[in-house]
DNA sequence: AGACTTATCTACCACTCGTTATAAAAGTTG
DNA sequence: CAACTTTTATAACGAGTGGTAGATAAGTCT
């Protein structure tokens, strides 16, 4: 066990607070005013425990990483490359309209371009972005040896494709799409999806 | 002819650096010291001849708004719907890569989230972006009058998975895809168009 | 108990933010 | 030329920025 006085706040939970406000105002319009606040703590607190303004968007893009994992598992399980396609648009449909938090995605609200001083807050996000690209990548290539995808198709070529709609459907998201609106997308980009070897 | 000292500064080349600070950095990230070195004048003659920061953005979202229309008509000039997509997604791979401005889109770059004080950028963003959609949308419903489209075929779904796609690929392209990625996915998403009356 | 270790609080740091008052400069008009 | 009008540059404003000493509180260890 540790020595010393211990922490009063849940890690956590203060880190589900963090990361609804980077998420609704961006890394650079998160002032520490707003996170200490939102996360019931004062800011020395938050250094000892994060290091920095830049280290607890880590912490929490962790955290957020480590709730899409079940999604994409479950993405990932799907029996054909069109399943797969259909359960990873589906689920970003509903979650980027889960009135549990901020409409859109975090790895795209949180800043695709910063001010001075926060010039790599941008490189980070779209690190995180492809790491599920390269998921459905790895499940395509999977399909594409399983007969499933036909011969002439591009498995990169359709990851992209995905993960460039996941990204259009977290801006609209943000701008105020609703859940339907998402679904029609998703529903018309199957329909790409389907026809993606045969020109 | 107008009295009292001329303006020093040629307001539209003064408007084009500002367009790619804010372009570059975010209506959040761009600075008034970025933005007055980059335009070559100082905080008052900035304020005096665009009220704000704010003021300042939507003159260069006008002047914005001014480059895109012209692809826009070449667009919209397209024979068919499928023309039209193919087109428009098209003329965004390549100006989303274009070297002589930042990549991606002023429109998503801008801010999809801001802080405090700047809460109302998203939305003026998120209208400009709204009103190219709506161009599609009239065009599809001209199409599917000209029995260019499929009697079961929804317009609004088109426009709007066409212009989540466009959104898609400025962030991808902010983010350091290529052109030639660019023009993958734009392939790929007709596939999808082409498909898009029949299931 | 007392030594030790770590977290928390108050208060503050230097700096940057967007914005503006003031006055000098540069033109046009009578 | 002198009166007038507008833009320019200097310099500063109050508010807010991310980040941090220093002291105190709250635990564990011997």
């Amino acid at each position: 066990m540790v020595m010393g006085r211990p922490r009063s706040f849940d890690r956590d939970k203060a880190l589900d607070e963090a990361m609804e406000v980077f998420w609704r105002h961006g890394y650079d319009g998160a002032s520490l005013a707003m996170l200490t606040k939102a996360m019931g703590i004062k800011a020395p607190s938050l250094y000892a425990a994060f290091g920095s303004k830049e280290g607890l968007l880590k912490a929490a893009l962790d955290r957020y990483a480590l709730r899409r994992s079940e999604h994409m598992r479950y993405v990932l399980a799907g029996a054909t490359a069109r399943d797969v396609a259909e359960r990873f648009l589906s689920s970003i449909a509903e979650s980027h309209t889960d009135p549990a938090n901020p409409p859109g995605c975090l790895l795209v609200q949180g800043g695709l371009a910063c001010g001075a001083g926060s010039e790599n807050i941008p490189f980070e996000l779209a690190s995180r972005r492809a790491e599920s690209e390269t998921e459905l990548l790895g499940r395509f290539i999977q399909a594409k040896a399983d007969g499933d995808l036909p011969e002439d198709a591009d498995p990169a070529a359709l990851a992209r494709f995905l993960s460039t709609v996941a990204s259009g459907m977290g801006v609209i998201a943000s701008s105020g799409a609703n859940r339907e609106a998402l679904r029609e997308v998703a529903r018309v980009s199957l329909g790409a999806f389907a026809r993606s070897g045969r020109d």
